[in-house]
DNA sequence: CAGGCAGTTCGACATTGTGTAGAATGATTC
DNA sequence: GAATCATTCTACACAATGTCGAACTGCCTG
C-alpha cells in the first residue's frame, strides 16, 4: 500500500538494483537485509515483487540449499538498459534524428566510449 | 475504465504520437477525429488524457480561437525518445558496456546514422 | 518417523496510474 | 441575457505495485 512513501515501481527497481550489484545469486533473506535493513518489511513483500519479476521475466530462480531459492537477475543491468534504448530507436521515428540529440546529451567520457564500441 | 481492452498506458502514448504526428498544434476535436474515428471514445476523455500529459510536462497548450486551446506535444518524439535513452545510459552502471550491446542489436542502416551523428 | 521449523506460495487489501465519461463551469456569441 | 460549446471537475473501473498475514510444504531433529 506503499505504506513507507514508496514511488510506483521503486521497490521492484530496489530489488533489481540489489541483485545487478550483487556478485552471484541471493536468497529471500539476503535481498531483505539489503533492501531494508531496519527490517521495516516483511520477507514477504520481497518475495511477492520477486515472483512478479520472474513472471515479467526480469529475474531467474534456481534451488538453493535445503529448500531455498536463489534470485538472480535475467539479464545484467546493461543488457537491460541497451534493450530499452534499441526499443526507444524503434519508435523513434527518425533515429538519425534522435542520435544526434542522444549525442549533444553524453558526456566526453561517454561519447568516447560510444565511438569506441562501434568501431567494429 | 479500460473498456475497449486497451493496455495500460495505450491511450497516452496513441495520443502524443497523434500530436507527434501532426504538423502543428491541434484542437481536442481533432485530436478526438484522429484517436477515435469511429466515435467510440468521449471528448472529455481526451481532454482528461490531454491534462494529464499536461501536467506530466509532455504536452503544451495555448490558446486557440474562441475560448477552445491548442495543444501540441511539448519536445519532438526525436528528443523524448533521446532523454530517455539518457536516463537509461545514467542508470547503466558500466556506459561501455551497455553501448557494446546497444550497438550489437542496430541495423547497419542505424549503426551509419549513428556513427554519422558523433563525427562532430 | 512425527513434530516443528524455515522458506515459499496464496490470497487480500491499499494506493496510485490510467481509461473513460457525465456533470458542472464559464466564456462566446447572437 | 440566453443558448452554445470547450474546458474543468468529479467519479468510477481496472491494472500495476506495495505490503502482508495465512496457509502450505519440504527438511531436520529428537
Amino acid at each position: 500500500m506503499t505504506k513507507r512513501g514508496r514511488l510506483q515501481g521503486e521497490l521492484e527497481q530496489l530489488i533489481l538494483d540489489s541483485l545487478w550489484d550483487a556478485s552471484g545469486a541471493l536468497s529471500s533473506q539476503q535481498l531483505l537485509e539489503i533492501v531494508s535493513p531496519d527490517g521495516e518489511l516483511a520477507l514477504t513483500t520481497v518475495l511477492t515483487v520477486l515472483s512478479r519479476l520472474t513472471d515479467k521475466g526480469l529475474v531467474t530462480r534456481e534451488p538453493g540449499s535445503g529448500r531455498s531459492l536463489l534470485f538472480s537477475a535475467a539479464s545484467t543491468r546493461e543488457q537491460h538498459a541497451a534493450e530499452l534504448m534499441l526499443k526507444m530507436v524503434s519508435g523513434a521515428g527518425n533515429p538519425a534524428l534522435a542520435f544526434s540529440h542522444f549525442a549533444s546529451g553524453l558526456s566526453e567520457s561517454d561519447l568516447a566510449a560510444l565511438r569506441k564500441s562501434l568501431d567494429r
